[in-house]
DNA sequence: GTTCTCACA
DNA sequence: TGTGAGTA
């Protein structure tokens, strides 16, 4: 974004930072990238950057494993259920031929043999990972009470 | 000083 | 699971 807004992709915080800010330990934060919770921007060096949204995200998750006592494993079979096709134009021989249609241990950024339509893309600027992972919207992400397509919200 | 991966126990 | 070694 050049319009002086603030865009809550781009990759500014070091790890560093958003550990402090969640008060988690960096190992943690590597930990969930390893199992599939988050998936952070990569400098050419290999260093990890996190967006506003990477910390809504993990400030999400900090929220369900200590006051909604899950795990992990829990976390992950959560954001399994996330319908992907429904932001990928719907529900075409594609994604029936997917394993992330019919899986549902992991999220769909992390299973492996994915679609044609997923295959060797970018996760991070995927419609799937960057939904509104609002713990309260759970619910309707999984169920379609909302569009994915359709904001109507009015602000 | 920070962050990386990997290894160790 | 947490710590340290050696590195960039």
């Amino acid at each position: 974004m050049m319009d002086g807004n603030i865009d809550i992709y781009e990759p500014i915080f070091t790890i560093g930072v958003i550990a402090r800010k969640l008060n988690v330990a960096v190992q943690t934060l590597r930990m969930y990238e390893q199992e599939g919770l988050i998936l952070p921007y990569k400098t050419p060096t290999g260093r990890r950057l996190y967006s506003l949204h990477d910390l809504d995200r993990l400030q999400c998750i900090r929220k369900l494993i200590t006051e909604d006592g899950l795990n992990i494993n829990g976390i992950k079979r959560l954001l399994s259920l996330i319908p992907c096709w429904e932001f990928k134009g719907g529900l075409d021989e594609d994604c029936k031929s997917c394993p992330a249609y019919y899986e549902a241990v992991a999220p769909c950024w992390v299973i492996q043999n994915v679609g044609n339509k997923c295959r060797g893309q970018d996760c991070r600027t995927c419609p799937v990972y960057r939904m509104n992972l609002s713990c309260a919207k759970m619910k309707e992400v999984i169920y379609g009470h909302i569009r994915p397509d359709k904001d109507k919200e009015k602000s």
